[in-house]
DNA sequence: ACCTGAACACCGTTCAAGT
DNA sequence: ACCTGAACACCGTTCAAGT
């Protein structure tokens, strides 16, 4: 389209295959290799493959594998929050910010393992970052408690949205199986409270236990935003003076 | 020792370096290289290399790289809670063990990267299931409601274990870095949430939110306990019915 | 200016052969 | 019974050479 030769802005040699390489399609097509083969079947030689191009022409976009995977992880986040706008509420802004990286996270599990930890320093991630601490600056945080909250918050989302897909990855080829499996046959002699709970076990771990966490999550911040407005007023704590 | 008699039930030819090879000397090397050179630096050649054996001796002890890796996981794990044992309060039961299993994995953050997203299905993951479980029901919880509660709790832990480990593992190497200088320069024009939480965000970024968001978990668990008994009796809500 | 292709130094895993 | 060594099919990355 339009946005491709606007996009481009120096031209490009087409590869041997024909196809014009840039950012996005390397990003788009490491994404869709991911997706169809997991973590371990992104490689720079099977991304030159895919795009019809030498392995080596990749070096000249991405400094390296790791490079490329933050990129990788930067569209992911762009992705999970387009079009998200914060609205009046903070508990329920936070919650959907959340619950949006969450579910972006887990609708492509394979490639949330592989970026989910990872800091991109990249615009998608830097534009959540400003509009994550704008919503706790605007629910009362100073910018100390805000920086607290957003980190806690953000690790929280992250860290569900890794382990689940991380579950959901390894469904099948093992790690999961351990559920209905070993944990299912284990005698009550030995192992009491695993034998009292083999069903619901397996149904709890299959399940996601995010949704709960934030709740808590956000009753806590309430909390202390509570606390705060009564020591220090609109602005909150202690740490607004520093 | 003694131990190593007892525990080598088979004996082993040893290998041309003179070494007799074991699933617990095979791990241990492994959980050596991963501190050393990092997850990358575990492959099976330079184990055999660091064992003096050839490489594909490990397949007579593992089935591969995965079964490996997760005898890894568990073998961290059972060091975490080596000598754990549960005190009366439940609350302070349910810390320590978030608080160990956390400390254990920012002990060796290449390690806990590499392992905490897996389910090992051995022996010590199982002894930890079964504490947890037993931590809980004793606390009062439904067997459904115990369930659920460990997930959420085993999750939240591993989870901000896993990304503060990767924070750790990759400091310096790039990573992080990002929150010292990508956003510390960022201008108050563009993203003023960011410009003004400049300070403390790469404070609150290299710090670790786990300790709070324990809290805010077992406040939201103690609040759901209460509302049970209230409903349903020492013995839990509705799901103990079931 | 950008892509290619050969080269280097690695991988995991299998299986017949040794001891 | 257990370890070895060659073999197979892969890796990431670099750099001179092509167009």
């Amino acid at each position: 389209m339009a946005a491709d030769r606007l996009g481009a802005q120096r031209r490009r040699r087409p590869t041997r295959a024909g196809t014009v390489l840039s950012h996005e399609l390397i990003v788009a097509t490491a994404i869709r290799l991911v997706d169809l083969h997991g973590s371990d079947g992104l490689s720079v030689r099977r991304l030159g493959a895919a795009l019809g191009a030498d392995p080596s022409a990749i070096y000249r976009y991405f400094t390296g594998t790791d490079d490329l995977v933050r990129a990788v992880a930067d569209s992911l986040i762009g992705r999970a929050l387009d079009g998200f706008v914060p609205g009046p509420s903070w508990r329920a802004a936070l919650a959907e910010m959340g619950e949006r990286i969450y579910a972006g996270c887990l609708a492509r599990p394979r490639a949330a393992v592989l970026t989910a930890a990872r800091v991109t320093g990249r615009v998608h991630e830097i534009q959540a970052v400003e509009v994550g601490l704008g919503i706790l600056r605007g629910a009362g945080f100073g910018v100390a408690a805000a920086s607290r909250s957003y980190h806690a918050f953000i690790d929280l989302t992250l860290g569900y949205a890794m382990l689940d897909a991380a579950a959901l990855a390894l469904s099948g080829a093992g790690d999961v199986a351990a559920w209905g499996d070993v944990y299912a046959g284990l005698p009550s002699g030995s192992h009491p409270n695993i034998a009292a709970c083999a069903g619901s076990l397996e149904q709890a771990m299959s399940g996601s236990a995010y949704a709960s966490a934030l709740g808590f999550f956000l009753d806590g911040l309430t909390l202390e935003l509570e606390r705060g407005e009564k020591v220090g007023g609109r602005f909150g704590g202690p740490e607004n003076r520093l």
